[in-house]
DNA sequence: CGACTCTCCTGGGTGC
DNA sequence: TGCACCCAGGAGAGTC
């Protein structure tokens, strides 16, 4: 599943790609797709014609290609942006325009140049594209979306205060992208294990100590990660693999059920939590209250 | 503002 | 072999 460190890597190759091109069609093959923007289908592809790339920017999992001023003249103040979330299984595919369209792809561009296009391939259609005011400096529909924490605007102690607030469990809380984005279900898993804290720890209850705990071991695994994933493109291929890429070798907790614990050997644990799966390690996460 | 529930979608896997 | 079912989720909309 993308999250921050897939989606950066996905970013980074649009910008090595496409940012400097010029759209000359983009075809949209699934309505789904498209299925937040207003204009609809036949609208996202009027208005993404004739669109020179200018930038790739990220926030948390969603990404946008900043675009250059309508043909007709300057939209709204700030611009316009093509903003992608990636969902559960999208990727971002750049090749010659000549080859196979595969059956999952839901968006296709091609450009100006004659070179390589762009193809939004998304089997689980949980990924969507839409054609956006840019408000400043992120996209006016997430507006709503806090900072990720790799980013210069991510204020730790206002994050901390905000956590400390919470009347729920601190996975849940890492979960919510207006509190702290980027993170998902894997990268959860992966930074409580990291902190040696239990999912289902109150987010109210964490004493300082375990609040700076975690906030570290969220960044040094989405660095990580980060490091890992970012070398999984070298030719005219942007990728995002559904699964976590490179990383998944390196992974400690998720998807480990039954396996040792890396720092204690324990049988790794799973629960249902949120209608979706937590791993954690018996010993070095206690459930709060004692019982395990 | 925050906590909660519901919904969207496909394909791989499993059990009968 | 075929079918019903479960599961993987992220996030927005709606309610309280």
């Amino acid at each position: 599943m993308p999250e921050l460190p897939e989606v950066e890597t996905v970013r980074a190759g649009l910008e090595r790609f496409v940012v400097g091109r010029v759209v000359a069609e983009a075809r949209v093959l699934h309505p789904r797709a498209v299925r937040r923007d207003p204009a609809g289908p036949p609208g996202f592809a009027a208005a993404m014609a004739g669109r020179r790339f200018q930038r790739a920017e990220r926030r948390g999992k969603y990404l946008w290609l900043a675009l250059d001023d309508a043909p007709a003249g300057p939209g709204q103040q700030g611009g316009q942006a093509l903003l992608a979330h990636l969902g559960m299984s999208g990727q971002m595919l750049v090749g010659e325009p000549g080859r196979p369209l595969s059956p999952h792809v839901r968006a296709r561009f091609t450009f100006a140049d004659g070179g390589p296009d762009l193809r939004f391939t998304d089997q689980r259609t949980f990924g969507h594209l839409m054609c956006v005011p840019l408000a400043g400096a992120v996209p006016a529909p997430i507006a709503h979306i806090a900072p990720d924490p790799l980013e210069p605007a991510f204020d730790p102690g206002a994050f901390a205060a905000r956590l400390l607030r919470r009347r729920t469990e601190v996975k849940r809380a890492l979960l919510d992208q207006s509190l702290i984005s980027g993170i998902g279900n894997i990268y959860a898993d992966e930074a409580l294990w990291r902190a040696r804290l239990h999912w289902a720890r109150p987010a109210g209850g964490l004493t300082s100590g375990e609040v700076s705990r975690l906030l570290e071991a969220v960044h040094d695994v989405l660095t990580e990660a980060l490091k890992a994933g970012g070398t999984s493109f070298d030719s005219l291929y942007v990728n995002v693999n559904g699964e976590s890429g490179y990383f998944e070798r390196s992974l400690r907790a998720y998807g480990r059920a039954g396996q040792p614990c890396g720092r204690c050997a324990t049988p790794i644990r799973r629960d249902a939590f949120m209608n979706r799966s937590s791993y954690s390690c018996p010993r070095c996460q206690p459930r709060p209250g004692g019982a395990h």
